[in-house]
RNA sequence: CGGGGUGUAACGCAGCCUGGUAGCGUGCCUGCUUUGGGAGCAGGAUGUCGGGAGUUCGAAUCUCUCCACCCCGACCA
C-alpha cells in the first residue's frame, strides 16, 4: 500500500476535547474522527486495526467451536417486553418508531433475539450444546460518553450466547470461553488479567471480567502474585486482620484540634500514623442513622456497605441531619458517647484497633487513646465495608494483594435460565420432557480493545502497536523519492517484494521531508521501518529501525526481505 | 440527570473585563530555494466569532434564550 492511495491524516496537536492518551493519539494519528458525542468514523487506518482485532477474535471463536451468525441491529419492542427489559433497560436503550408507529430499539445487546432464535430452532437435547456469536455494532445511549472510542455510544462488540441441556455443560463451555478469551488477548499481544466479577442481578454461578492492564484504566484490580486470585477492588474481600485487638495502653484523652477535620490533618498534627485514626461516616437508611467506621487510611466501599441487611439502600447524611442528631458538625464526629438510636457498624480492621483516634462529637476536638469495651461499647455490627488495599492478605489465603489498574474489554457470564425461562426456550430431554435451556453469554468490546491497546502501549512519539494488530507491519520511508530514481526504484521494488511475500508494507511516497515522514510513521505506530536513502544506497545498504528502537542500523539491501520475514512471521 | 467548564479558520489559541466591524502559531495553496528528524524566503486563500432574540448609532465583546461539546459522579464491552 502506498500513502498516496491510502489516506494518512495526522495532527500535530490533539483536539482539546481529548483527555485520555489513547483518545488523543487516535485523533492525532487519524484513526478515528468524531461525528457527535460518542459517535466516531473509523478512518481507513483505524479500520485496518479494528478488522485485525475482529479477525483474531473470529478465528479463536471458530476454533473454540462457536458458530458465527449476524442478527439485526434493530429489534422489535415485543421481544424486550417479553423478557421484561423494555422498561428495565431504561434510557440507556435507544428506542425508535417505524412509519407505522411500532416500537423498536437499536440493540444494546442481543439476549432476546438469540433466545428467540433458540426457542424456535432448538427442539431436542440432541441439538445441544450450541454457541452462537456475532461481531456487530451495538448502541447504548450512555449517560456520559467519553474517552473517544473507549466509551462510545455506538461501538463494535463480539457477543456470544451458548445453550445447554444442563448446568454442568454450561460450566464446561464457560471454561472453554475463559480459555478462549485468554488465547485471544494473548494473541492480540496485550497484557491482561482475568478477574472474578460480581454475578450481581444476573445470577448464576460465575462471571469473569477480562482487563487489559494500563495505569490509566478505570477499574482497580486486586490480585495476588502468589496465586491466580484477582478481583475488581469493588468486590475483593478485605479480610479481617490476622492479629487480634491489642490491649488498651493509653487513657482516653480529649485533645483540641481546631480546624482539623480530616483524619490526615488530625494525625499529622498529633504526630501519629494515619492508620491509628478512625474515620466516622454518618449514613441514612430511611429515617434511621448509622455510623460507619473505617480506618483513617482506608476507604469506604459503598457497594459492600449497601449490601448490609439494615443499609439497603443507604445515602450519606446531610450536614443538617448530622448536627441535629449528633449535635456536632461533620469532621469531629465519632463513635464515643453517641445517641443510642444511632447504631455503629465497624469495618473488620477497625474492630481490631486499640488506642485509636476519633472525633469527640464536639467541634474542634478529637479523642486519643480510645478503646472498645472500655470507652465505648463494642460496635453493633462488624463487617467488611472497605476497599481492599495493597498489602492486605489475599482472600484465598495465598500471599498479599497488590493493586493494578485495568480496562474491561471482556466479560463472561453463566446466565443460567434467566432469559430462557422468561421467553420459554425449552427443549425435550432424553425422556421426552420439556426442560428450560441453560445459557451463557460472552462479550468482547472489539472497538474498545483498539483504544485499550494504545493506552497500554505508547510513548512520547505516539502509538506502539503490537505486531498482530498493527495497521501495517512495515513502513518504507524513501528519502528523496521523486528526486533520486535509485531511491525510488529500490523503495518500489522493496514494497512489491514484501507485498508478494505476504508482508503488509506501507510505502510513504508522499515525498515529504524525512522528519515529517519519521514523525508520522512513529505516531501511527508501525512496528518496523525501512529507510531508503542515497546515503546508504552508495554502499548497497538501507536502514532498519523497530518502533521501539532508539536508533536505526544499516542493513544489506539483499537481506531485507529475510530479515522482515523473520520479524513478522514469528 | 446533578455539579463545573468551553464554544472565534482544518488543529491549538488570543481578543471579550472596558462595545468601534477579526488576529497569532501550525496546517493548506502558489513560486523559488532546500532535502537524513516536523525546512527557508516571498506571495495567497479560509471565519455566518455555536444558533436565535434583545440592548445600542454600532455587538465576537453586554443581556436573555436555545444548542453543541468537554470535565467530575451513578452505568457498562
Amino acid at each position: 500500500m502506498r500513502t498516496s492511495q491510502f489516506f494518512i491524516s495526522t495532527l500535530k496537536e490533539a483536539p482539546s476535547e481529548a483527555e485520555l492518551i489513547s483518545h488523543k493519539l487516535m485523533l492525532r494519528a487519524g484513526l478515528i474522527r468524531k461525528l457527535g458525542s460518542g459517535l466516531y468514523t473509523w478512518m481507513p487506518l483505524g479500520l485496518r486495526v479494528l478488522r485485525k482485532v475482529e479477525s483474531i477474535v473470529r478465528e479463536e471463536m471458530n476454533r473454540a467451536g462457536a458458530a458465527e451468525l449476524f442478527m439485526p441491529a434493530i429489534q422489535p419492542a415485543e421481544l424486550w417486553q417479553e423478557s421484561g427489559r423494555w422498561e428495565q433497560f431504561g434510557p440507556q436503550m435507544l428506542k425508535i418508531k417505524d412509519r407505522h408507529e411500532r416500537d423498536f430499539c437499536f440493540g444494546p445487546t442481543h439476549e432476546e433475539v438469540i433466545t428467540d432464535i433458540a426457542r424456535k430452532e432448538i427442539r431436542s437435547y440432541r441439538q445441544l450444546p450450541l454457541n452462537f456469536y456475532q461481531i456487530q455494532t451495538k448502541f447504548r445511549d450512555e449517560i456520559r460518553p467519553r474517552f473517544g472510542v473507549m466509551r462510545a455510544r455506538e461501538f463494535v462488540m463480539k457477543d456470544a450466547y451458548s445453550f445447554h441441556a444442563g448446568a454442568e455443560d454450561l460450566e464446561r463451555e464457560y471454561r472453554n470461553m475463559y480459555d478462549t478469551y485468554s488465547r485471544i488477548f494473548s494473541r492480540l499481544g496485550l497484557k491482561f488479567r482475568a478477574v472474578a466479577a460480581d454475578t450481581g442481578a444476573i445470577g448464576g454461578t460465575g462471571s469473569h471480567e477480562f482487563h487489559v492492564l494500563a495505569d490509566s484504566g478505570e477499574d482497580a484490580i486486586a490480585y495476588s502474585p502468589a496465586s491466580d486470585y484477582a478481583a475488581n477492588v469493588e468486590l475483593a474481600e478485605a479480610v479481617a486482620p490476622a492479629k487480634p485487638r491489642g490491649a488498651a495502653t493509653q487513657n482516653m484523652q480529649k485533645v483540641p484540634t481546631p480546624g482539623k477535620t480530616t483524619c490526615e490533618e488530625v494525625t499529622v498534627m498529633l504526630g501519629l500514623p494515619l492508620s491509628q485514626s478512625v474515620k466516622a461516616l454518618a449514613v441514612m437508611h430511611e429515617e434511621q442513622m448509622f455510623m460507619l467506621l473505617v480506618r483513617g487510611d482506608h476507604q469506604l466501599n459503598e457497594t459492600k456497605a449497601s449490601k448490609l441487611p439494615g443499609l439497603n439502600p443507604f445515602r450519606f447524611a446531610t450536614e443538617k441531619e448530622i448536627e441535629a442528631r449528633i449535635g456536632c458538625r461533620p469532621g469531629y464526629i465519632g463513635p464515643v458517647g453517641l445517641p443510642k438510636d444511632i447504631s455503629v457498624i465497624a469495618d473488620r480492621s477497625v474492630s481490631a484497633m486499640n488506642d485509636f483516634v476519633c472525633g469527640a462529637n464536639e467541634a474542634g476536638y478529637h479523642l486519643t487513646g480510645v478503646n472498645f469495651g472500655r470507652d465505648l461499647a463494642e460496635p453493633a455490627q462488624v463487617a467488611d465495608i472497605r476497599n481492599a488495599v495493597a498489602g492486605d492478605a489475599s482472600p484465598d489465603g495465598k500471599g498479599r494483594l497488590e493493586i493494578c489498574r485495568g480496562i474491561e474489554v471482556g466479560h463472561i457470564f453463566q446466565l443460567g435460565s434467566k432469559y430462557s425461562r422468561a421467553m420459554s426456550a425449552t427443549f425435550l430431554d432424553e425422556s421426552g420432557k420439556a426442560q428450560v435451556m441453560q445459557m451463557g453469554c460472552y462479550g468482547i468490546g472489539v472497538s474498545r480493545i483498539v483504544a485499550a491497546a494504545i493506552e497500554q502501549r505508547n510513548d512520547e512519539r505516539g502509538i506502539i502497536w503490537p505486531l498482530p494488530i498493527a495497521p501495517f507491519q512495515v513502513a518504507i520511508a524513501p528519502i528523496g523519492y521523486r528526486k533520486n530514481t535509485e531511491v525510488k526504484n529500490v523503495a518500489d521494488r522493496l514494497h512489491d517484494q514484501l507485498q508478494s511475500a505476504g508482508i503488509e508494507a506501507l510505502l510513504d511516497d508522499r515525498d515529504e521531508r524525512p522528519g515529517v515522514m519519521f514523525a508520522d510513521l512513529e505516531l501511527i505506530g508501525i512496528p518496523h521501518r525501512i529507510t531508503v536513502g542515497e546515503r546508504g544506497l552508495k554502499d548497497g545498504k538501507i536502514e532498519y529501525q523497530a518502533r521501539t528502537d532508539a536508533s536505526a542500523r544499516a542493513i544489506e539491501l539483499q537481506s531485507v526481505p529475510n530479515l522482515l520475514k523473520s520479524l513478522v512471521w514469528r
